[in-house]
DNA sequence: CGGCAAACGGACGGGGTGCTCCACTTAAGC
DNA sequence: GCTTAAGTGGAGCACCCCGTCCGTTTGCCG
């Protein structure tokens, strides 16, 4: 059971790092994990280093810029989330898969403040992430797909409504506390729907030109 | 027709200023109207001074608050809002005038960046302001009720769901430009088609408890 | 144990904002 | 005109945030 010691015990970003650094790593990112739930995602990085009971110069040596700190915290999330899409096309009902891949999405939304601005910020560096949500994109593209192919939902739904949505939850929830859950629960009801098919009002503005419907990052 | 040229031309909060002051007082105001319209209500202080070609203590002596100055410069807007609604009452069709409503009352949040922010603050010590606010939300309650009469408006709508619909959209609307006015109608439009009557899903969550629906300025 | 490089953390300069103080200017009444 | 007080504007202070520099500490290896 007991491995050498001296190698590294986990290989990944912190390979190889003193054993204090690698420490000191884990408590940035969980610090920064709980400071970006609760706080949102511009919250002062002093504020983070010192949660993690680390000085400044510590932060900013391991993570050079917010947005690889943001990367690295979100990583997982992202998967969790990807992997909450897939669950949903593999619900042998596709209107009820897409409805509750919305629903678990905007959870998690109201769970963490952080997680909907770093789903909807594109890191052009961060290969992986940008991958992963990729992914996670074109699976809900195929919920879509699947849910309109079933006559559930409305044949004029675009996939970028997701962003709409969650962007329109964000706007709900920025006043965090009690009534933010309930005023998300609400919208999304209210979106789901008239999302429904059988509407036949025409809907009438398309969506808008997505070349940034998910701001790059650097705006702001 | 020639007045008393030594009487204040016109009367109310600058009644009995210097004339230099009372027009300093209104490039002010123009300025502040301008700079809460496309940058929102948080504007710096220094920014509309200089945009007003006053310095910042002129600014701060004619509105000790900013909250002063907003109060001042969507007072009108705020008029302008109530009489929105007051047209739709007047509109014999209840659906439609709820519509029109809901659609002028998105346009000038789309036209003013400020202007859904200074909707939903509340300026306790601005008594006539309220005033204007609440008669706008008692004649909007009224355009409800008269909604779901017809038959029109689905049963568990509640007239704070405009505060609910003003958050989304403002959610949607953060990042100016081309998308967001194309967003905010696409938004608009798939809320108005889920508050339609005809819905049989229950609409789970209540809204939030109201207390605090529109947060007290202090808190920001 | 001893030395070295990695790691650390606080201090610091730079930029931005809110709000006030004060010496100067100017409109207004006699 | 001349006096006077209202009015003005910019300097200044306090605060917050970012990102870096540098003297000190400490893990690791021989």
């Amino acid at each position: 059971m007991q491995a050498d010691l001296r190698v590294p015990p986990q290989d990944g970003p912190d390979a190889d790092l003193r054993a204090d650094a690698r420490h000191n790593r884990e408590r940035i990112l969980g610090a920064a994990r709980e400071a970006f739930a609760t706080r949102g995602l511009d919250v002062p990085m002093a504020a983070i280093a010192r949660r993690a009971g680390v000085g400044v110069a510590t932060l900013y040596r391991r993570f050079p810029s917010r947005e690889s700190l943001v990367v690295e915290v979100f990583a997982d999330q992202l998967t969790a989330c990807a992997s909450t899409v897939d669950d949903a096309l593999a619900d042998p009902d596709p209107w009820r898969g897409f409805t509750t891949a919305i629903e678990e999405i905007c959870a998690m939304q109201l769970a963490d403040r952080g997680f909907a601005a770093a789903f909807m910020t594109t890191f052009p560096t961060a290969t992986d992430y940008e991958h992963t949500r990729a992914h996670a994109e074109r699976r809900f593209a195929e919920l879509v797909r699947r849910a309109k192919e079933a006559g559930r939902l409305r044949a004029d739904f675009d996939p970028a409504d997701l962003v709409l949505l969650l962007k329109a939850v964000c706007g709900v929830t920025v006043d965090a506390g009690e009534a933010a859950a309930a005023s998300s629960r609400r919208l999304v009801a209210y979106l789901l729907q008239s999302f429904e098919a059988g509407h036949t009002a025409p809907l009438p503005p398309p969506p808008p030109l997505d070349l940034g419907h998910l701001h790059p990052a650097a705006s702001h």
